[in-house]
DNA sequence: AGGGCTTAATTAATGACGTGATTTAACCTC
DNA sequence: GAGGTTAAATCACGTCATTAATTAAGCCCT
């Protein structure tokens, strides 16, 4: 009924509630830097003598710094509070089907360096993929001039369903991989923390963090490329379901009996909104570049070619039924549509799917949803994955690495 | 990003921290009873002084009290703890379409009266339910012989959707209800503290709290009769959505642009496999009572009857199809079929449905997740209703009319 | 029967924490 | 530069959970 009481992670002592405290200012200060040590007593609910007293806490540790004072009025000024992004810092992987990047950032998420590897596309061999990611790895390092230890985590965004446990193990079915144990496999390239997930579940937290999302508690990110997948976040925090394979929107029927899809299934959302199924209903010339030949579609369409025109006009139905069914399911209060192939159709599509989802869907609950397109691009699946340790840490997780760090620097 | 603190129920002061580790060993007592000091031990993480501290407490308060002791081997025996199921009582109502039934619980969930109001199918007048609502509390107040004041709340599950907020609104389809204030309405007849929700979800509460949803953390609760609906279950709570209209698995596409629906859409579940629409699809007279006419749809099958065989394969189907969107999407670990037509559609055609689903969803999720009947029947939904006010008091919550209780008694 | 043993539960001592009240700091205006 | 004003730090206090020590309540064996 409850979730279980960890015993390595009690809360129940006095000491614990001081670390959630803490982390109750670190998240409110992350995300409304700068501000003063008014404003976060204000938001967090705290009392200014906590405030004092943790931040003081902060400051000497190097994580939180003082950046000046706004002007006052007639009293003491208020002094600006900011966290110190060069305390640690963090490295997103972006693993893709065409490529593997790694970028590194510092805590405020700027980007201090990246490193690209552009993959064979028949080339997914596990032993390949972790020598780029290490290889990535060490890059960034070296080029941000970034000591290893003050890494504060690794968060890896892959395709396919991530199982979380005791071994990390990785079901990619693009890749055609089956329970690989990427964590294993990469420990032995490198001490880091390491956070692996999926590509879809990264990037939808980099949208929530800093992109579409930003405020919604409950929302649903959608990843629409050559397939199709789903990020769900409910009270602001990604549900990975009983064994992390929750969000597989894509393997969703919506016409019973309907079009075959590549799970083995058929009717799955993927066989008709996925890039690869829209091309395939258009009849296109497979084995072409998808980006190209779907820029290629929507041009047509422009243009008045009428089976092009046609064949995306399904495509806003059928993916607005799509949406439909999480609204109902979910009522998130936003649905963010994203993914390449998302933000193309989206660009043209968008008020027809959002009418086909009003029409799908109960008027209550579509009346509380707004529909709209990531502001973060393809890109962010890496930005996502780093937010992972950044995560860890706003709650003040024992930091293994990083003590290290503090001991030896 | 994170859920906004609420300066009514802060976290953060060492009192809190007291009541929550009061809440957790009421939890931890409320579902393994009876239990011994050193059990509660074990199983909070608390250790063994401040459950001698908190139960003291408890016990003084007479929440808790002694039951025995269990024989000892050469030391001091443990005495066993045990909810006082007298310290105060709950109600649940269930508002159904063809009636509305009060019933008050002790504690631990024992019922101790009961009314029951049969419903003219064309009477759902609010004012009509208000009525009998309040008549039926007093009615199950008097007949156990409990004073009002100590009720610790009531549950009131009724079908359509709840819009929780400042004023509790019920939109409920089936009654022609829109933007009801029901709270309100009520309020004007009782001072008993009030807790409404959809009747689906009170009775996936009941499922997870008594049935066959015990020890899952990860649930959907399928709820079928004449329509369909379901209660999702996250991390061991209803997911409510942002605003609280979750769990409208009926009205999932899965066939685009088939069967009409009540609702106004096409292809929704609902048009396939509620009581309804199957007997539709099977052709039955319309106006014929539901829970006999589909018995014998059952029975004709069972003769051999082709036409019906064929309608519940084809039911079959498709709320396999339905369940695998559900697992697709969640990944729980448990489904578990409910609802007067589910159960008796479910007792026949379960590993027909298990095997839809297989098929239509993805193999890793699907074999995490098991499929079974609710334990409980229909009668659940006033149970889990009063399951609400049970939460709170665990939780702690400040007694408002037990206040009085306390103070007067 | 009663001393010794074993285990449960309570109590005492300690340290950590958050809060409100008080004090100090920092800046403004006149 | 004095008086006023607001921010931040400090202090005194009460609460809490924990460990260690103590007391309670049974066994077993002679």
């Amino acid at each position: 009924m409850r979730e279980h009481v960890t015993p390595e992670r009690r809360r129940g002592t006095v000491r614990d509630l001081r670390r959630d405290n803490r982390s109750v200012l670190l998240w409110s200060l992350y995300f409304d830097q700068p501000c003063t040590r008014q404003e976060l007593s204000r938001a967090t609910g705290l009392s200014p003598a906590s405030v004092s007293n943790v931040v003081r806490e902060l400051i000497e540790e190097g994580v939180v710094a003082e950046a000046g004072a706004v002007d006052s009025d007639g009293g003491r000024p208020r002094v600006l509070l900011r966290m110190n992004s060069d305390y640690g810092y963090v490295i997103g992987v972006d693993v893709g089907e065409t490529r593997v990047r790694v970028e590194l950032f510092d805590l405020a998420m700027n980007e201090r360096a990246r490193a690209d590897f552009p993959l064979d596309p028949r080339e997914h061999g596990v032993t390949t993929i972790v020598e780029r990611i290490l290889e990535g790895l060490s890059a960034v390092l070296s080029d941000a001039d970034v000591d290893a230890s003050s890494v504060l985590g690794v968060g890896i965004g892959v395709p396919g369903v991530v199982e979380q446990g005791d071994e990390v193990l990785v079901h990619g079915q693009t890749y055609g991989w089956e329970g690989v144990p990427l964590e294993r496999l990469l420990r032995a390239g490198t001490d880091l923390p390491l956070h692996i997930d999926n590509g879809a579940n990264t990037m939808g937290r980099a949208e929530m963090w800093f992109g579409a999302g930003q405020g919604a508690q409950h929302a649903v990110v959608c990843l629409i490329g050559s397939g199709v997948g789903a990020s769900i976040i409910a009270h602001g925090r990604t549900h990975r379901g009983s064994t992390s394979s929750a969000g597989e929107w894509g393997h969703t029927t919506i016409v019973v009996g309907g079009r075959g899809c590549r799970c083995g299934s058929a009717g799955c959302l993927e066989a008709y909104v996925g890039a690869e199924a829209v091309l395939d209903r258009y009849g296109r010339i497979p084995g072409q570049d998808e980006e190209s030949a779907l820029a290629a579609l929507l041009d047509a369409a422009t243009r008045g070619q009428e089976e092009a025109a046609h064949v995306l006009d399904e495509t806003a139905l059928y993916l607005g039924v799509g949406l439909a069914d999480l609204i109902n399911l979910f009522n998130p209060e936003r649905i963010i549509l994203g993914g390449w192939a998302g933000l193309l159709l989206g660009e043209r599509l968008l008020p027809a799917i959002r009418d086909a989802a009003r029409r799908n869907s109960l008027k209550h609950a579509f009346s509380e949803t707004s529909i709209e397109l990531g502001r973060l691009g393809p890109e962010a699946v890496a930005l996502g994955a780093a937010t992972l340790p950044i995560e860890l840490f706003l709650n003040g997780a024992p930091l293994s690495v990083t003590d290290r760090h503090r001991s030896a620097g």
